[in-house]
DNA sequence: TATGGATTGGAATTATTATTTCATATTGAC
DNA sequence: GTCAATATGAAATAATAATTCCAATCCATA
C-alpha cells in the first residue's frame, strides 16, 4: 500500500536533527518528485517553517499533495505535523538556554539536592549574560553614556533586589573619582537628596517587576526637576520607562524567585567605565 | 470610525523593531485588551510568530476580534500581516546570528569604542560563570549549608566591592524569613554587632584582594567568640581562609579595573536558597 | 444618574489551507 | 511489449483559521 515507511513501529522523527538525519539516509530511495522536496526542506527549512502546503510546493516545483505524501512517508500523518519540527528548531534556537533552566528549576522543585541549586543559579545568569549581549540597544547605551559623562553629580537610585546593583555602581563611580550620590532607602533623607538634584545632574534609576513604589516614586519626583534619567528596567512597560531619557530593557533569568543581577551587572558597571573614559576623554582633548 | 490609527497617510510598520517602538509610543493611549494584547506580544513575540489568532488570544487572555483589532490599529489590515512582522523577525535572526556574533567579536577585538568595554564585561562574567561551576567543591558546600541552616543569626559580612553580593545575600534572607544581620561599614557600631554573635550563629564573610582592614578585623574578631564562619574569597592565602570553618576560593574574571561579581552572586544565592530549603526540610520533620 | 461613544465578547461568516480522491502517467518485471 | 505496482497531477472536499458583525458592557461626560 501506498503509506510508504509509515508503519507501526517506525519512530517519528520529532527534532529536526534526527529528521534531517533520516531523510538524509532515505534520499537514495525516494521516489523522484518526493527526493526533490526533502532536497528542498533540508535547503530552505525556514520556508518549511513558515509557508503554507501550497507556497511551498510551488516553490520546490511540485503538488502540494507530493508535500503531504512526503511527509507521511516520513511517518507524520500529515504536513502539518511535519512543519511543526521545522518551528521547533527556529524556536530552540533561540531558547535552548531557557530549556536548560527550566530543566534545572524542575529537578531543583523536585529535591534534587543542593547542587541543582547551585547549577540553577548559573544557569540563570548565564542565560541573562546572552541574552543582554544579544539585545543591547547601542544607540541607547551611547546616548546614556553622553548623558552620564555630561552630569556634575550622578544619583543612583534602587531599592530592595536592585539595591546590589547600585551599590556597586556607587562604589564603582566613587573609584573613578566621579561625583556620585547613593539614594538608598532607611535614612528618609531621600526627599531632601532628590531636591538638590538639578538638570546639570543626571540619574541612573533601576528597578524590576514589582516595582519598589519609593524608586517609582523618587524617579518621577526628580524627572519633575528635569534632571535626565537613565533606567535599567525589565520590560517596555515599566514605570520607570516613562520617566527616563533612556532606558535599557534588560531581560534577567530567575531561578528559585531569585533574579539573577549578572546582565544588570554587566550593563551596570559598562555605562559606568565608559563613562569614566568618555570623560577622561573629553578632559584631554579641553586641554590641548 | 472603529479603524483607530489606520488613516492614509500612516505608516505601517515592517521590521519587528519600527512595530516594537510604535507600540511603545502608543502604549498609553491604547484600551485595556488591547494594551493586554500588546504587552503579550512584546513578551512572546515567539508565540506571534507560530500561534494562530485564536492560540495566541486564549494565551494573552483575550479574544481572537481583539487581536485583530489590535493590528488594525497598528496599521495592518489584520492578524495576517501583523504576523509576518513577527515571523520575519525569527528569521532574519537566526539566519544573521553567527555573522552578527562574528561581527561584535571583531569590533571588541580592534578596541573599537563603548560596545568593546560592554563585551568585556560580559565575557569576564561568563568566564567567570563557567569557571566556578567547574571548581565548585561541593563536600564544601554542603557544609557551609549545613553550617548555616542551623545558625540562630547570619551574619554577613563584606565591605567595598564584596558589598553588593552582602547586601542581596541580606535581601534573600529577609526575603526567606532567615534572621540576618548586615554589617556594613559607616555607622561605626560594628564592633558592638559583632560582639553580640554567638557560637549558634554563623557569618558569611566576602572579601577580595585586597582585602578590606575592617572585613579582616571583624572576621577575626567573630571568630575567636567562636561563631563559626563561612568565607568566600579568592585565594588559599587570604586571610580570611584561616578564620573560616569553611571557604569557597571564587576567581572572579575582571575586567577594567573592576571585578565581575557573577560567580560570587551564583554562589551566595545558591547557598542563601539552600539554606532556605534546608531548614524546610528540616522543620518539616521535627513536626512529623 | 442618564446618555453617547468607545470597547469588548462571542457567535456567524468567510477565507484560506490541508487533505483526500481519483484519473493518468511512469516505471520495472516478466 | 504487456501488466501490475507505484508515483504523480489536478481538482474536490474537509478542516481550520481569520475576520466580521452585532449585542452587551464599560466609561466618561453632562
Amino acid at each position: 500500500m501506498g503509506l510508504g515507511g509509515a508503519t507501526m513501529d517506525e519512530r517519528v522523527p520529532r527534532d529536526f536533527e534526527t529528521l534531517r538525519a533520516t531523510i538524509l539516509e532515505r534520499r537514495q530511495s525516494l521516489p523522484k518528485r518526493i527526493a526533490q522536496i526533502a532536497a528542498y526542506a533540508l535547503d530552505n527549512p525556514d520556508d518549511i517553517a513558515f509557508g503554507t502546503a501550497a507556497s511551498i510546493a510551488a516553490s520546490a516545483g511540485v503538488q502540494p499533495s507530493t508535500l503531504i505524501r512526503f511527509a507521511q512517508q516520513l511517518g507524520f500523518d500529515g504536513f502539518t505535523s511535519l512543519q511543526q519540527v521545522f518551528r521547533e528548531r527556529l524556536r530552540e534556537r533561540n531558547s535552548s538556554y531557557d530549556e536548560r533552566l527550566a530543566a534545572l528549576r524542575a529537578k531543583a522543585e523536585e529535591g534534587a539536592g543542593h547542587r541543582a541549586i547551585f547549577d540553577g543559579f548559573v544557569a540563570a545568569a548565564s542565560t541573562s549574560l546572552s541574552d543582554i549581549s544579544r539585545t543591547l540597544n547601542e544607540p541607547h547605551f551611547e546616548e546614556a553614556i553622553a548623558l552620564l559623562a555630561k552630569a556634575e553629580t550622578i544619583y543612583v537610585l534602587a531599592k530592595r533586589r536592585s539595591y546590589p546593583v547600585a551599590s556597586y555602581i556607587a562604589y564603582a563611580l566613587g573609584k573613578l573619582k566621579i561625583r556620585n550620590q547613593l539614594i538608598e532607602s532607611a535614612a528618609g533623607l531621600n526627599a531632601e537628596m532628590v531636591g538638590f538634584a538639578t538638570p546639570n545632574d543626571a540619574v541612573i534609576a533601576i528597578s524590576f517587576s514589582p516595582y519598589a513604589p519609593a524608586t517609582i516614586e523618587e524617579t518621577r519626583a526628580i524627572s519633575e526637576q528635569g534632571v535626565p534619567i537613565v533606567a535599567i528596567t525589565d520590560s517596555s512597560f515599566s514605570p520607570l520607562a516613562q520617566f527616563a531619557k533612556v532606558w535599557f530593557e534588560v531581560a534577567e533569568a530567575d531561578f528559585a524567585g531569585f533574579r539573577s543581577l549578572s546582565a544588570t551587572m554587566a550593563l551596570a558597571m559598562a555605562l559606568t567605565v565608559a563613562v569614566g573614559e568618555k570623560r577622561r576623554d573629553t578632559g584631554r582633548k579641553r586641554k590641548a
